[in-house]
DNA sequence: TCTTTTCATGTAAACGATTGCATTACCTCC
DNA sequence: GGAGGTAATGCAATCGTTTACATGAAAAGA
């Protein structure tokens, strides 16, 4: 049978009121008590008991952190920034994987981790209003990466940014035929990540002067088979891009496979660029947006420490940089086609630097 | 303020006794009772005080998962599987990240897990001795992978099968100089997993007649950088192999780069076999033995839950099979190089079936 | 009809901490 | 030497459940 905060208090001769204080390191314990309440704890092996301890305090010392996937590189890593961040600050990581969506609907119709938590991380999570509301009603600091809830800490990166450097990268080589296979869902229910990017690339494209073709974009929903098919799709079009943005690395990974199979080569064949810089990116020499992914669970952690200890009142936003690296997937265009009437003129030197530049 | 058990007593008239009863479905509450307290539970929407629950009942609904490393697909795979079937049987899962060696010195200095969790999964920890028995004097069930712990439910592959089958595959296509990139740490404490794969890989290099060379094995530690170097230190030997069998894929990722960088190309120059069958094997068309990763992480969660409701007293022990994928970077041996005094023997036709040949 | 069972429900004591308030002892200062 | 202050400690209520036991009513058996 494990001690109990009466039986430390018993062996150090003093209340439990005492004990418990001592071993929280409060003031008003004398220091010679401490001493002897520490030892008392030493000698019998005490443990407290966490459920106790949150029932009479009101505090959980636990955050719960929601999330679609954990067995994807990306969110296998944010949550490893949060962990290392909690962790630091004696806080216990309490982990719900949401990706079926039966859970998903089982989470929101019994909202399991009602005052199990003290506060809630939400990772790039599609969520309808009531459900978005719901988080809310729990009444405690949430902080949410990707999605958008009003009354919410909130870390992102620049998506816009990001998408535009890719795409304008692929331009700037020269590039004018340009698809994009996108993340998108049916439904993205304030997922608006996908969206964004999508919009950026339209954008970008636009001010180019290069004419909207809904044919060019595919969609791979951030699949590496998704990507593969998608990649497919856009090398039968009758006028196949020269270059590919994909909104993500693994999907870019698909599509890299694509080529290879049907034996074409990236760049020689056609140019890719994915976004996220996954582990994997550097071994494919795969061009892409890097964004630091752990850093963004530290932050999202930190947040809500500070939320939690009253340092940060108002739901704050911040907002991490991105980066392009140039690796190997992208090339100057070649020289027009056979079908082309009139052969683009020859790419101009390539004005990003090469490997690890900075965007913005 | 939450509703509590009291509110919902109240507004169905009984006693907090019988609501407890009914919410959790326990007989002896009559039908129309029951429905009034659902009713009234729904209509407060109450929800219960899990620490209020477990400090009563001494269950916590809550499993602890410790591990190394999240951010690894390995580990995440694992993690995704337990985390399934823990979910399907409504329990709760606690994650514990031990990668920094002061976070884990901490967590077996303060045992914080312990009266928090009803039982622990320990996945593939290095742990000494007293860090075994640490564990077990918390008198939960725990089930463990890849280390070995007395009293423990154990999940495992056949790693000397596994090996054995990977270096039997480099001989059986004609290789006579076979290198291993290893994961071996300095001390194993327990960590048995390397140590079985590197005696399976000198065991069968003995029965083929292959004499034992030291300089063939280089340390990977597991890691994609360090696979690398290994790779690089390998290919420096005055006599350097003809094959080389990583005992994780990640390793045999950075081996790859290395011989990209090199101008070398697997399987023509160097035949390449890793372990695990990660996600990214099938990209780089990477020969491999493939193992069960989720699946592992659903035995473990179903052995505790086996564990915890009593239908297995005692601690079992289940091995799953592992499976040779044959890919592109594993061919037959070329003829010999001019250094070699006698021509070896041009090899036999390649007795293993190609693609997803299962062994044994 | 009078036990004896069975079933539904209530009573109240845990569970193991935290914390507001009261108390005591000891200083300090006039 | 008494008033007032401060630091250390104890008392006891409280957090929200679960559950052994008691109770009473209805059903079953004799």
């Amino acid at each position: 049978m494990a001690a109990s905060i009466i039986d430390v208090a018993r062996r150090a001769d003093v209340s439990t009121a005492t004990v418990s204080r001592a071993l929280r390191g409060l003031p008003n314990v004398s220091e010679a008590t401490r001493e002897r309440v520490l030892r008392a704890a030493e000698e019998l092996q005490y443990s407290i008991s966490p459920h106790a301890s949150s029932l009479a305090s009101g505090r959980t010392g636990t955050v719960g952190v929601v999330l679609p996937f954990v067995n994807r590189w990306f969110y296998s890593q944010v949550v490893a920034g949060i962990d290392s961040v909690l962790r630091a600050n004696d806080h216990d990581l309490l982990l719900y994987n949401l990706g079926d969506e039966r859970v998903h609907e089982r989470f929101f119709a019994r909202m399991p981790l009602r005052r199990r938590v003290d506060a809630l991380i939400v990772l790039n999570l599609p969520l309808s209003a009531a459900e978005c509301e719901a988080l809310v009603s729990m009444e405690v600091p949430v902080a949410v990466l990707g999605t958008r809830i009003p009354g919410c800490w909130h870390v992102s990166i620049d998506n816009a940014e990001g998408a535009s450097t890719a795409v304008r990268h692929l331009i700037n080589l020269g590039h004018r035929r340009i698809g994009m296979i996108t993340g998108a869902l049916g439904d993205p229910r304030g997922f608006t990540t996908p969206i964004v990017r999508q919009h950026a690339y339209r954008t970008v494209l636009a001010q180019a002067g290069i004419p909207y073709d809904p044919d060019l974009e595919a969609p791979g929903y951030f699949g590496i088979e998704e990507g593969a098919s998608a990649m497919a799709q856009l090398l039968s079009l009758p006028d196949p891009p020269t270059a590919v943005f994909a909104e993500s690395d693994q999907m870019a990974f698909g599509a890299l496979r694509t080529l290879n199979r049907m034996g074409l080569k990236a760049p020689d064949d056609v140019s890719v660029i994915g976004f996220d810089n996954h582990e994997t990116a550097e071994l494919l020499d795969l061009t892409t947006i890097a964004q630091p992914v752990a850093h963004q669970g530290e932050l999202l952690a930190r947040q809500i420490l500070d939320a939690l200890s009253g340092a940060s009142e108002e739901p704050t936003r911040v907002v991490v940089p991105t980066r392009l690296v140039v690796r190997g997937t992208t090339g100057a265009a070649r020289v027009a086609r056979p079908q082309h009437r009139h052969p683009s003129p020859r790419p101009g030197p390539e004005p990003d630097q090469h490997d690890r530049t900075t965007a913005r």
